[in-house]
Order: structure tokens, then C-alpha cells, then sequence
DNA sequence: AATGAATGAGGTTTCATTCAT
DNA sequence: CATGAATGAAACCTCATTCAT
């Protein structure tokens, strides 16, 4: 452990901070059926259970927290492939959401519960400061693809990845919903539920940017 | 307390079975955010908690079945339409969709928490049960699609109607977890999540059809 | 036990609600120093922490409970004092207020518990009703006093109780609070803070009694 | 944060002891209702928490430094009274009990709560010091009363300050408990606890003291 | 002397489910 | 069949105190 007993200095508190984050991610990755509890993350951590609350006010901002971690390399290479030089076409794509969402077992049952978190739950600050921080995101990016796909309107680059987000995100909880069953009783999965998520997202995605940006999505496809 | 007769005939049975289902559909009407605990549903039924667990095994289970009923009437008038005689474009669709699974305001948080369950809990033979059926009832309207576009390959029918359901619902998602603060403080949410869940399912639906069925979901349109 | 196993019966709820009481007595006899908690009143009561919070909304009204359960005794003794026939001197009230008071370990403790409770929780729902039964208490026995003392104006008799209550319950804090310290070490007490609580109070009560409605109330002393 | 030189002087430590105690002295002015936790006080006192534990051994004994810091001009002011030329008369001692009992908002929640602190906790050394410090104030001060009022027999004076301290803080549990209520809801105090506190106090003091010492105390008075 | 990070016991309440009546 | 009393496992968060720095 190179964290010192005590975080004194900034980076160290941020080293700790991260630390936390890092053992709920263990937990949920180990069990992602349930969410740990907060004396199940201190533990993991190595800390005691008062001491996750100095670093975040609540169980719930915890999870958001690492779920924004989640989502912040997702944009971070999305925004560099838009801003970038070159063209872009939706297989330049895939490879970022497949490696980001898709691949990383915690992304998408996280996001899926952070949902059910800001439109429940009540710490509207927090909720407020990560919409801002993703709306921020979804702007930028949008902007950039309006660049690269010249028939995109004005907001419609945000509005395609929005679609996008919420595609990956239902789809993933359709096949979570079979795939608690198959992975019990593996052979009797009905047909509308055996599939295999990643395949089905690409193709989906696929129409889905297809009838939005047209024949520029695919050109380079089949 | 409404003392009922006890139930002895098979349709007095389901007549109380019919009679809790709607007891919990008026309590999710009145305060959607949070699910009612089995003791107010029994109470809103008029019953005892032990009489609710007399016709569901589970409070889960009873939310399961209260999802199925509204999906039942979606899946039938989708039927109905591929079925029918007479050509189907998107704009047949929509209509559908609207009035089945958007206008009813429980459809979509009961389907999305239903997904949550299903992707969390241990399968249950009852979830099972469940996922056959809507498997059937997406295999035959899938297949009555596919009669009415030709480009659709075989299972690609039922693959475009569970992408769109997971849009339906990632998208609901994405619009209560924005909901829920618009409600709060009016005026300031953020641009990516202020928009119209309606207006913007429709646009992405359009996009997700074109895409995959190309010229013949958007010929009749504009 | 006598009480079966479930309390259907109205009389076993209020004998349960009454066993309920009797244990969270016995443990703050048992220690007096401490609140037990409402875990260890279940248990020794012999059920579930979530039994008990079918007889008690909180642990607060609990203790208000026992409480007024306490000085229900009180009142109902000076109450047929005064609303008895014969006459009443203040050395017909000291005894009273010995037994039900004084004597019982637990009334002064919890009696100023209870002004702390009052004075800072908030579900005031229950507080206020606590009050206003105490306020009857106090009215009615008060009037009772009146007729007693002809030279106790109207409200007077209630103010002669009220600030007698006052009395006792401040002095008994001030013993309590030396009595602490006396118990760990015995000689050390300071003279101030050597005294008996019970002689004290009723030199302190006959001086009150006696200055309020004068040689009345010490006609048959000494 | 203010930071401040270290106190290596004694007289620097005194200056940091006294902040400490204004700062707790402001938070409770601030909101009777609750005590501040450590944390705030050393937050308004510009310290850190720790360095609130080397001034005081624990929040228990700030406390009490606090109240004995108002328990002492109330004495001085007391025993210069007694010990001063002139005669005394009850109506000598009102107004210094209500100049620095009453009306200071601080001392009789802090009272009350020393109190019950004192009743409740383990001995410590310091409470026993301030134990005896008291009985020395009220030692010296009822000695003074004894000059004053002939009828008193030794240590009736000190008794009698005793019992007026125990009816001062007792009547003000008793207004506060029903205090908390009324400022909620203004209109609905029941009438035995719908009174001033200034005014019921001063009627029972001159109650207990007419009855201690007689006519000599009302000698002067109506 | 001063700091403030870390601790961890402690307490309240909810609620799905069971089962005696 | 119907009831609703009883259960007891969670889970959150606070805060006085300690002690490494």
C-alpha cells in the first residue's frame, strides 16, 4: 500500500478518493446482482465506515461518482475522435462505445442504476452538477460528429448520441433481464432473449445512425 | 375495511387476482417515484398483506404480472396490425407505441423497474414464465413484420421490435432521471436533457426503422 | 407467560403494549444511567425490534409512554385526595407524592428525560397530546385544591402544582448530579450536595406550600 | 481559517480556553435547541477539532466550563448582595436572579443540560471540582443569607438558595418542554402550560421564600 | 502546540415475508 | 380462505475521540 495512514496532502486525498471508489468497484464487479453496502466498500478499502463519508456525503453519491469515473473515459475518447483530424464514420465508433460501455462489466448495470437513482432519489445537488457535467459532454461531442456529418442539423449531433445512449443502455437491460435467467439454466433461454448483447447492439446502432445520418454511416460498412 | 366474501370459485379467484393488480396500478398512479410496500397495496385492495401473498408469490411477482397486463394490450393491437390486411409503414407503428406504451403513464417506469428486477434478482420460474411469453408474442409480431418488408431477413423482425422497445425505454429513462429535477427547479435543466420524451422517441424511432428498413419505413412520410 | 404468541385480542394488544413498557422499566431500572435502546427492550421483552415498533411509533413516545404511564399513578392518587371528602393539609399530599414519586426509581429520572425529549424532538403530534392530557391532570386537581384553600385564587391551585412539580423535579436533578458522584466515591461529596433528596424535598415543598397559601397549609404540622 | 500563533504563554492559553467557550457560547445562542457538535465549535472558534481536546478533555467538560462561566457572576453578584451593607429583602434577590438567570438565554438550557450530564455520566475529577466549587458559592452565599434573615438556622440558607435553584431550573424544563411546542403552533397550548416563565418563577420564588423566612421576606413587598 | 484524518460503536427505522389464529 | 401480528435482516449516517503528521 503506498497511501500513507493518513491522506494529508491533496494528491494523497485524491489517491484515497480514488482507493474508494476502486473497492465499491470490486465489490459490485464480484456481486453485481447487489449493490455493496457502505461498511462492505470501507472494508473492501481497507478503512472504516466513517471514513468513506469524509469522502463522499452519501452512499448515493458514491455510486455516482464511480459511474461518472465510468462514463468520463467513454467521452474523453469520443471527443478526441470527433475533434480530431480525419474523417469519421460510425466503425470509427463502435470500437470506442464496445471498449468503454460495452466491454468494462461495470459500465452498463451502473449507468442502468444511476438512472433509477436521479429519478428517485432526492440529493438534487449532486443530481443537478452531473447532469450539467454530462449534458456539457453530450454538447461537445454532438457538436463535433455535426462536423464530421454535414447533414446532421444543429443539435441533432447531441440528439444522435443521446438516442445512441439510451439504446445501449435499454438494450443491455433487456439482455440483463434474460441473461440472470441463462446463466442459471443455461439451454432454455427463449429465442426473443438468446442473443448475444454485443452483436445485437452493433446492429442496432448501426440502423439506428444509418437512418440518422444516412448513407455516410455506412459507407464503408458491408 | 371492505370484508369481502371469501374467493372459492375459480372466478372469484381471479377476480381478487384482477383486484390487487389494479390496487397496485392506482397506488403507482398516485406517486410513480416510489413503489408501494405490500402493505398499502393490500390495504388499497381492501385485503390483508397475507391475502396478497395468497395470489402472488411475490411482491415481485405481483409487479410482473401488473407489467405483463399492460404489456398484453401493446402486443395485441402490434398484432393486430401485422396481421391485418393492408400495407404497414412506421407511421402505423407509432400510434401504437403511443398510445399503448407512452400515454399510459405507468407502462414505462413499471417496465423499466420490471427490467431492473429481472436483471438483479435470482430467476424465478415466474420470470422465466414471463420472458417465454413476451419471446412468443415478439417472435409472431417480429415474423408479421418481416411479411410486410421484404428486406427484413428472418429474425430480423422481432430483432427491430426489441431494439425498439430498448429505445422506448433507455430514452424514458434517460428523460425521468432528467425529469426528475426539471420537476424540482423548472427553468434550469440542462440543454442535452431538456427536451420532450415523446417528440424525441418519435425522431429516434424514425431513425432506428429508416435504418433498417430503409425507403419503405419513410415512404409514406413527410 | 400468559400472553399467547400473537396478540389478537384488543385486551392482549394492551397487554403486550403493557409488556412492552414493563421491559424498557426493568432495563432502565437495571441502569438507569443510559436509554436502553430499542433492540434491548425487545429483547427483554422477549420479541422482535420490529414488534416493537407496532405497539410504539418511536423509541421517544415509548419513553413518553412509560412516562405518563408514571405519573398516571400520581395523579390519580391526588386527584381522589382532593376530590375526596375531608380535609387536606400538605402533610396529606408529602406521602402521596413520596410513593408515587419519590420512592419509584424510575419516575424522577424519566420525568426528566422526558422535559429534555419535549423540549428538543420534534414529532409533536404525540407531545402535544402528552400535554394536553397533563395540562387536564393538572386543572382538574388543581381546582380540587382550590377548594381546599379558599385563599388560593382560581388558577392557583394549578400554579401551586405546577411549580411544586417544578420542585421536585429540580431538586432531584441536583441530587441526581451530586448523587452521581457520591455513589463512585462516598465521603467526598461537598456539603451543599450531601443531603437527602427526600428530606430536602419536603422542606423545600412545606416552605413553598406554606408561603403560598400560608398557615393553612401547616396548621396541622409540627 | 484563521490561523492563529500558538499559545505557549499561559496567559495565551487562557486567551484560547475562553475563545473556545464563546465560540460554543455563540453556536448555542445561535440554536438552543440542539447541542453544536465539536466540530462546529472549533470550526467558530477558528481551531481545529483537535486542539479543542487540549483545552478541554472532553465536550462534557467544555460544557460545564461554559455553564460555571454563567454560574459565576450570578454568585458574585449574589454574594456581594449578602455580603454588602444594608438590609436584604426578597425583592433584592429577583432582580439579579432574573439579570443573570432569566434573561441571559444561555444559562438555563445550558443548566438543564449540565444537569442532566452530571445525573447521567460517569464521575469525572472535574465534575467533582465543580462540585465543590458550587457548594463553596452556595456555602458562602447562604452563610450571607443567614446574617440577613435571623429565623434561618444554619444551613437553612444554603438550603433555601438550593431549593430557589432547583424551582429556577425546574419551572424553566417545565416552559421549554412546552415552549417547543407552542412556537410551532402558537394558538393551541393547553392552559396549565400556557404561561410566562418570568413572571410564574418570580411568584413561586416569592412563594418558597415567604414560606422560609416569613413575613420578613414579604415585609417589603405589595 | 496544532492539525484534521481516521475511527467505529451506536441507534433508528423499514418492510418483505411467514405463520398462528 | 383470510387475517394481520410477528419477524429480523438490512442499511444509513453521526460524531466524540484519538493520534499520526
Amino acid at each position: 500500500m503506498v497511501i500513507r495512514q493518513r491522506a494529508v496532502q491533496a494528491e494523497d486525498k485524491q489517491e484515497r478518493h480514488d482507493a474508494i471508489l476502486d473497492a465499491a468497484e470490486r465489490l459490485l464487479l464480484r456481486s453485481p446482482e447487489r449493490v455493496a453496502n457502505v461498511a462492505d466498500v470501507a472494508d473492501e478499502a481497507g478503512l472504516a465506515k466513517g471514513t468513506v463519508y469524509l469522502y463522499f456525503p452519501s452512499k448515493e453519491e458514491l455510486l455516482l461518482a464511480l459511474h461518472e469515473r465510468n462514463v468520463h473515459g467513454f467521452f474523453a475518447a469520443l471527443t478526441a475522435l470527433v475533434e480530431g483530424p480525419g474523417s469519421v464514420a460510425i466503425d470509427d465508433m463502435l470500437p470506442i462505445t464496445r471498449r468503454h460501455l460495452v466491454e468494462p462489466p461495470l459500465f452498463l448495470p451502473l449507468a442502468s442504476r444511476c438512472f433509477g437513482l436521479m429519478a428517485q432519489s432526492v440529493p438534487t445537488r449532486a443530481a443537478d452538477a452531473f447532469r450539467q457535467r454530462m449534458s456539457d459532454r453530450l454538447q461537445r461531442a454532438g457538436a463535433g460528429l455535426e462536423r464530421h456529418f454535414p447533414q446532421l442539423q444543429p443539435g441533432e449531433g447531441m440528439q444522435l448520441l443521446r438516442h445512441s445512449y439510451a439504446l445501449i443502455i435499454g438494450l443491455w437491460q433487456m439482455s440483463a433481464a434474460a441473461g440472470a435467467a441463462c446463466a442459471a439454466v443455461s439451454e432454455d433461454a427463449p429465442p426473443a432473449f438468446a442473443w448475444q448483447y454485443e452483436d445485437d447492439l452493433e446492429r442496432a446502432l448501426r440502423s439506428l445512425w444509418q437512418g440518422a445520418v444516412g448513407g455516410a454511416a455506412s459507407a464503408s460498412q458491408r
